[in-house]
DNA sequence: GCGAATTACTTGTCTTGACAAATATCTTTC
DNA sequence: GAAAGATATTTGTCAAGACAAGTAATTCGC
């Protein structure tokens, strides 16, 4: 399938070229409203998503970082914030040595339900009037630039 | 064994939730994606968009500031790296003494193709296979979720 | 015209993302 | 069973985004 029609004008500031701020924009505006609304936590939306996803039981880093949006130093560093506010602890993987896993404390324990109502509020406002179709064909959509972008490799 | 199935509690786990996941992945993968064309010119994605945008005649940082995703103090600092550089400087506004343009040095300018080449290349791989009308829908869907995130105010 | 708000920019601090390099510990392969 | 390669995690460094606070210059309100 040829390109076409895209960007003939090309440039950084033409229509296509808004699609790529626009992205930023969605995003940025995302996370800084769950970032607020988690103010009141004292966690940021990162933080929040590793307590969430500790929740459901324990795991290592290396999980963390597929379900994260950043690499194992980012995972790294999230986990050493919230073990210094004393939300989790470190332990030593029995079958691993080299392994990890991030536990919950009981402090960290306490958050996770008001996290997930947060997140879930967030959520529910984002896509207010989407319809099932709509949150599909957007997921499809993404889902095709990220194939572009990944090249099948 | 251990971990089992993640969260099937719904909240952070489900339905819409891969949304944001999804939209913070192809947001990142763009932006690697032309960091990496880019370091061939020893830039980065917001570097880079400053050229570009100080190619079309000198702009003030509040200028910049709106039009790329960040606040004044990331332009500060943006226009800090690019004078380090050689490649853009500073000039005290004739009218307002606040203010600040900034200019292209000719090394600056030498840029300003190469990178608009590049970002055009960018966005024909991310967009390839894109109809139209495609594009409009997913600007459309984006800017709803932006009007939804930034209340009226 | 003068003091109070406003504006443009800068600086400081914290969090995050990306990537490279280091360390410790498996796992393969011979 | 030991060397060679792979893996899990950590640390270092730089670029960014957000936000608060500071400075200088302009505009407003009276």
């Amino acid at each position: 399938m040829a390109i076409r029609r895209l960007a003939e004008t090309s440039h950084l500031g033409t229509e296509v070229e808004g699609m790529g701020r626009l992205l930023l924009r969605v995003v940025r505006e995302m996370r800084r409203g769950f970032d607020r609304s988690l103010e009141e936590l004292g966690l940021t939306a990162q933080q929040a998503e590793i307590l969430f996803r500790c929740g459901a039981g324990e795991l290592t880093p290396k999980q963390l970082t597929n379900l994260l949006t950043t690499d194992n130093a980012g995972v790294t560093r999230l986990v050493d914030r919230l073990e210094r506010k004393g939300l989790v602890t470190r332990h030593a993987s029995a079958d691993d040595r080299r392994s990890v896993t991030v536990r919950l404390t009981r402090s960290g324990r306490t958050l996770v339900p008001r996290v997930a109502r947060l997140g879930h509020a967030q959520r529910r406002r984002l896509f207010d009037g989407f319809s099932a179709a709509e949150q599909e064909q957007l997921r499809s959509l993404l889902h095709r630039i990220l194939e572009n972008a990944e090249p099948p490799a």
